[in-house]
DNA sequence: CGCGATGTTGACCAGACGTCAATAGGATCG
DNA sequence: CGATCCTATTGACGTCTGGTCAACATCGCG
């Protein structure tokens, strides 16, 4: 670890960063993933850092962002199933993801922001993303009911919070809290339906 | 504000830099609330705010403690009220509160932890009143059902972000989202008690 | 009017973010 | 194979803010 100065990429060494500072994402939560330490631990100094993210928090919002699309394809599965059936399997994806990553997801859904709008906006389009495709396999990508999209984006936050409570509280098991997920989607939907069509939508 | 020294109280001043720290919510994150400025406002020396809170993390934790208890205060409402009167009164006065003090709830919810463990705590036992005043009202303040219990959370997550989402999108009118949100709840008691009695609950 | 308790101060330290001119790796060209 | 240029890289510096501490001043009390 003692390469005196190793000429990279400079794609490479983004690259390289925002992967440490994923690693670093698991342990601690992202306020505290300090810039010297991911130097340190690439072995560079700490203005090269600064070089290709211009502030702390550039750097934050690249791991986020890094992080909100891992999360995103290792959830996007299922795409032959019946409609169902793949809910389910999205559903499953996700819970297990968490699961094995609690405090990560944690701290990237908590710790991420500071209130930083960028940070914000990362964690924000991934919600939007989630119900986005939900919407999506349901047809409705253009023009969704407002009612109909405003339930299933409560749905996503549902889902996180359930996930989140259980591995912290357990008292259920991994079937029952996808089961409860899977049947709370339909059951807001049909809410949601109802209502719109109530409504004129 | 040149009181060259006032001798105070110390609940007194406890109150006064809270108080102050709550004010500042509003407007920025907890994290951007620095100390010097609390201090400046509130016309002492920053010494002495460490006198009070021997960390900055102690003091946001106390303006987020507040912050939480002022909520709680705030939707709890409609006591005399039968079930349903009682939930919309609720869910009404949350609404309204979180649309006129936009900015610092999400501050709250968002910005609040940099992953603090006394912050995220605050921030969960929030939740779990909640989740337990509704739970309470059904007459399940013992031994609720996990599955149940795990439902009314999701939806007290969903009831944060359906109104969170609807201030920053609009879209629909204020009777259209409380009506979402309480038939939510509904919908989704119905999913977890069916869930539950089927599985031997 | 003096004395003690304690609310209060201001100077000090430490650590982390951010800057910048100087340095050196490595590819290219003669 | 050696000189040269481009640019990735460095490390010292400035600064801001959280946190410490011994001294001070204000109020209650005899």
């Amino acid at each position: 670890m003692a390469t005196p100065r190793t000429r990279l990429d400079p794609e490479a060494r983004r690259a390289q960063l925002v992967g440490l500072g994923l690693e670093m994402l698991s342990t601690r939560p992202l306020d505290k993933v300090a810039i010297d330490e991911i130097a340190a631990v690439a072995g560079i100094s700490r203005g090269l850092l600064f070089h290709y993210f211009p502030t702390k928090r550039d750097f934050h919002v690249a791991v986020a962002r890094a992080a909100s699309q891992d999360l995103l394809e290792r959830t996007d599965v299922g795409h032959g199933l019946p409609l169902l059936d793949r809910l389910r399997a999205s559903v499953e994806a996700f819970v297990d993801h968490v699961a094995t990553n609690r405090d990560a997801y944690v701290a990237f859904i908590r710790g991420s922001s500071g209130g930083d709008p960028e940070l914000l906006d990362v964690y924000e389009s991934t919600r939007t993303a989630f119900t986005d495709r939900v919407l999506d396999s349901l047809g409705l990508v253009d023009v969704p009911p407002p009612l109909l999209r405003a339930a299933v984006r409560g749905w996503v936050a549902l889902t996180e919070e359930v996930t989140v409570d259980w591995l912290s509280r357990g008292g259920l098991d991994r079937g029952e809290v996808v089961d409860l997920i899977d049947d709370a989607l339909v059951a807001l939907i049909a809410v949601a339906g109802a209502e719109d069509l109530a409504t004129g939508g």
